[in-house]
DNA sequence: GGGTTTATGTTGACGCTGTCAAGATGAGCG
DNA sequence: CGCTCATCTTGACAGCGTCAACATAAACCC
């Protein structure tokens, strides 16, 4: 019988991370949901099972897909966050802008790494909370900073402001990505709402 | 053979309302994906089939799930609005209160309601829409009527602050059900902070 | 190098799911 | 009374995640 082309011996090589791939690419075309470990093996070349020797069950595949997820936005969040050249407001809104683009180009990728799947029943790794833990805290941080630079009220408790205003951002990911606000064109009218109402326009000089 | 304590002939009589009664149930216990229709037929007493005279599939059901909550929740909503005595400041702050408790309190229902289950797909039933689609536009009301009592910035676009302020609503709601944020005792901090983010104290008299 | 351990891949099976098809029941109506 | 049709039933199918038992070969130790 005709074996798969990508493989001429009994052992695959590097399964684990072939698998990894390939999921990404099930789940941003089909959703959690979607993502079936029997089609994903058949489409990496192995059979049914052979993924469990790399993960315990799905949820653990899921996870090492949502670190890959948090690892690729923290690059792009610390990017923003040290573009030079940039007001402290402008920096905020290029931060809520990639936001929500981040999310918008990868719904089911953000779905999962924010979503209810891997967080409502704790099933979070290790490995992967120790990775989105500090990207969480990560919020409170800049939160703090842009409160220093004179943008965001200095009155208000860090720690509050950094919860509402991410909940924010990830309120309107979420209205974007669900379908409850379907019209995507709108995306940047809202973002500058956003900005007006959480900065002031005076800044420390 | 002993027949199901409920039954006594071979037709139900009201299976349709009594389905979506124990679905309620079931949905709030174990969630969307864990309501299964045939452990709801199983404990409603009839064969696994049966629902399907009643609801073309369970998506179809999950929509007259969501009615009930759009009911529910409207009339929560318009109490609080309609309430006497309260300067338009602490009308919102109601509301927001209200909002948030009423995701805490069904937090499986909210997920039905405004997730991506039912609205990414596109898959709601008409009769859905036609609660769903006044609820949402409800809120746009709210925020014109709040820009008009002087809390709310007026020089805002009313649509684009009705987003924003929603999508805030939204993301703390599902920061919290989702389990991202566990503590629920920040709860009136938060929603504290959004009112003085959101509003300005000196009201049009 | 030869033999054993261990990591990795395979097939078989189980129970669960949503849903379709075909047949049984009985309520409502002419 | 008899027909129609809504309703409920059993049977069946494909798909899912996952466990158990077995096959293969790479890796390691004497």
């Amino acid at each position: 019988m005709a074996k798969k082309l990508e493989r001429n011996s009994y052992h695959h090589g590097d399964l684990r991370s072939s698998l990894v791939d390939a999921a990404s690419i099930m789940l941003k075309e089909s959703g959690i949901d979607g993502l079936s470990l029997r089609k994903l093996a058949d489409k990496v070349g192995v059979s049914r099972t052979a993924p469990y020797h790399h993960f315990k069950d799905k949820n653990e595949l899921l996870c090492a897909i949502a670190e890959q997820g948090f690892m690729h936005w923290q690059q792009d969040a610390t990017a923003i966050f040290n573009t030079e050249g940039l007001t402290a407001r402008e920096k905020y809104r290029q931060f809520i802008r990639g936001y929500i683009a981040y999310a918008a180009d990868n719904p089911e990728l953000y779905d999962l790494m924010f979503g209810r799947t891997i967080w409502k029943q704790n099933s979070a790794t290790q490995s992967l909370r120790n990775i989105a833990y500090p990207s969480f805290h990560q919020q409170v941080e800049m939160t703090k900073e842009w409160q220093n630079s004179g943008i965001m009220p200095a009155t208000e408790d860090t720690l509050r402001l950094a919860q509402v205003t991410w909940g924010t951002l990830h309120g309107i990911a979420r209205l974007l990505i669900d379908g409850i606000y379907a019209d995507r064109s709108h995306i940047d009218e809202m973002c500058e709402c956003a900005v007006n109402l959480f900065t002031r326009s005076h800044e420390r000089e």
